[in-house]
DNA sequence: CTTCTCCTTTTTGCATACAATATGCGAAAT
DNA sequence: ATTTCGCATATTGTATGCAAAAAGGAGAAG
């Protein structure tokens, strides 16, 4: 199935990419293609996506999210093309896509990295996370309609049972979920595109931050506070919980950094490379 | 279709596009044996190096802001690759790079349209850079050094010469400086970035406001106050200070807006329908 | 007169060939 | 021994052909 050329023994090389039959999940050989090895039978139900570079960059950001793809990883195309089953004009243009997310960094004539975020950017972007979240708290106090904030209260229940369960997945997930809402509830889209986006590039450093169990004590009790500030419509007390919340998880992540070096290749990699104008 | 090269003035019509050369304008075959200098230690420039599809993005992004390429115009592939002598290829991923930024729109099998901002696009954009501006002022309080504050000094003696020679361009071009220079003075990249992202999608708005001699001068002396708030490191005055100008420069683009009917758009395209013909 | 259907034209998506650029290695020169 | 040069190779950038999807239009049916 895979291809046995991983030589992987220097970190910033290639890394094997578990792959699902081909990254749509639909027929290959649907065009003239001949000497490509056979669909591979597996992988239902996947959303049947009709444009190919779309799916690319979904599995990408999958793969990255995951640390399937690391931080600071060199992109090949050719290996990707091989491992994703897809040419290379679909691979560019999602590798386009998620340059503009900012979750892989482009680099002219030399490729694609996986963004890593150093320190820096990590006290840099819980920086300009507070700002956002702060002003979501504030404008969704004010235009929260009755029914979203019962929507709010019942993905807060089911948080509060992943909890008792000890599940951490959902636990994520529904955090995630909730965080969503209220920015969602301050009903700009901007700020929604902004919040997801920066977000989007923590998911990387946030997804093994493993929670102690007072942390995440802490963390469920602050939730509840948030929901009952939106209830009372209390946009100041929202958006301040909501900047302590973040102090926590930005501690959090912080000490996730220094554990697991991650953060050694950010410079380097910004020093020897022009980057694009924005 | 319209192959007839007339510069057309309807919104949702091909336009045509004033092509220097071609995009790059340098000579293309650059020997990589050209005489290398001599190791000069000190700092000799970087050679301008251009790919094309950057090229390509810079030049689309200049024509939108420019108002050639309107809000809401469809972009034609063909028709674009013939103008700008380019291929589909790099054109398609400068398409991909403007859509990341927000400037146009991508709907997959239907091409790409000029972002088209509506009124409540631009109640939210100018939510979101208060806040983003807010928080810059902040910072840039804290940590902007001293010579920094003098190099804004001197942007400003600049900007109020070109005020009084009623040289708008130069007074936008150094409008657009001081105020980057603010948000880079916060020192946090993430923020610059957010900014300029959303600073680019006002453009095409803001090119064509035209101040009135009031607001002008008002203008000018709100950011004589701001340089003066931050010479002073007063963070929360600079803020203030900050969201009042751009409190004025909303009422300046909303009103903008509601003369000349550029939003009348962008709601139909969101949801899918292509109307050809107004 | 409207609406539906089928067909033609146009436009977009994908694959791939070819060109340009970077990179690593060994030989030659100092 | 170190540096520089030249070549081989790998990797990225661009052009183009083909296929599929959408748009547009003519004609038939209601």
């Amino acid at each position: 199935m895979q291809t046995d050329s991983i030589a992987a023994s220097r970190v910033d090389q290639q890394v094997e990419v578990p792959v699902r039959a081909n990254v749509q999940g639909r027929p290959v050989a649907r065009s003239r293609v001949a000497g490509r090895p056979p669909a591979m039978p597996t992988d239902v139900g996947v959303v049947e996506r009709r444009v190919l570079h779309e799916a690319v960059a979904d599995r990408l950001r999958e793969l990255i999210i995951e640390g399937v793809l690391a931080p600071g990883a060199h992109l090949n195309e050719r290996i990707l093309c091989e491992q994703l089953q897809v040419s290379r004009t679909p691979l560019r243009e999602a590798f386009r896509t998620l340059a503009g997310e900012g979750v892989i960094e482009l680099m002219p004539n030399r490729g694609a990295v996986v963004a890593a975020l150093s320190r820096d950017d990590l006290e840099h972007a819980f920086e300009l996370m507070t700002a956002l979240e702060g002003l979501a708290g504030e404008l969704a106090a004010k235009r929260a309609t009755a029914a979203e904030v019962r929507r709010l209260r019942s993905l807060q229940a089911e948080m509060t049972q992943a909890h008792s369960r000890r599940d951490l997945p959902a636990y994520y997930r529904l955090n995630r979920a909730i965080h969503a809402l209220i920015v969602g509830l301050a009903g700009n889209p901007m700020l929604t595109e902004s919040h997801s986006r920066l977000n989007a590039r923590l998911q990387a450093v946030r997804f093994r931050s493993n929670l102690n169990r007072e942390k995440w004590d802490a963390a469920l009790a602050e939730h509840a506070a948030m929901v009952e500030a939106l209830a009372a419509r209390d946009g100041a007390r929202l958006a301040a919980l909501l900047r302590a919340h973040l102090a926590g998880k930005r501690a959090t992540a912080l000490a996730q950094l220094d554990g697991t070096g991650t953060d050694r290749d950010k410079a380097s990699h910004r020093a020897g490379v022009q980057e694009h104008r924005p």
